[in-house]
DNA sequence: GTGCTTGCAAACAGTTTGCAGATAG
DNA sequence: CTATCTGCAAACTGTTTGCAAGCAC
């Protein structure tokens, strides 16, 4: 909120209630579903609009964008920061887990949420050996 | 191999094409990039089909797919069981990392590949308490 | 031969873009 | 006032589907 005031950035009526959706929402909401609850408050808004405001909020750091899986992209506005999540692959409810990396899965905290394992998924963005040489010049 | 002919499929000669290339590929293509590799050979393939034999393997788990962000789906034929990936934020590069969840992050593995670790992402997939409740019935 | 598989084209879903009109500052 | 933002519609991308012709068995 302050942060989008410092970037010159304009107030609308539409940003300001995303901003709240955001905050509020326990879930991990999709720019669809993002939308939907918007038009509750402003029938006339558009997903394209949802859309260039969440690319805003993630350049700006404010929101973390999840892809899992091509066609399901969630919006996390409470944690905006990389940390593991618990997705059920039968209802998609996504859970945050709260735990280092590294003990994540050395199952104390997973156990603790209930959650029958069946598989996971850990990516490490960085940049390679080759790529760390390029941008050196 | 052995087992799509189990599953009653019939070895046509653009599966057994693809079923080479994805043994040989030592990267983790995209279903665009492996037509593009497939169409040297046959060039009438269609990415379609590309499409129907990748879900079918993985439907059989003889290959992984991956989604690495809404657009950018890969197949991996030589590890078919989910492990740790460090992915070049710059050249888009994949690098299996062949380390256990528990250790991957506790810098060993990671620091052996000469990455410069900007971000990461950890999820787990099972079933929520309330699927499984669910399940049971 | 039988019916699974292919290849084309058209359909689809989610996302992005262009632009005229609306509006925050 | 002016530049940014909105909302619509059209464009795009990657993936999926329907169906007639082809080919493995």
């Amino acid at each position: 909120m302050t942060r989008l005031r410092e970037r010159q950035c304009r107030m609308t009526r539409q940003r300001v209630a995303l901003l709240r959706l955001l905050a509020s929402a326990e879930d991990h909401p999709s720019a669809a579903q993002l939308y939907d609850r918007l038009r509750a408050q402003f029938p006339t808004t558009s997903l394209a609009t949802v859309y260039k405001t969440l690319s805003l909020l993630d350049e700006m750091g404010e929101v973390l964008e999840l892809g899992f899986g091509h066609d399901d992209r969630r919006y996390d506005g409470n944690r905006p920061y990389p940390h593991p999540h618990l997705i059920c692959i039968r209802c998609r409810k996504i859970v945050d887990l709260e735990a280092s990396v590294a003990e994540s899965l050395t199952q104390e905290a997973v156990e603790r949420s209930g959650f029958q394992v069946v598989g996971h998924r850990l990516d490490v963005y960085g940049l390679c050996p080759d790529c760390q040489a390029a941008e050196r010049r």
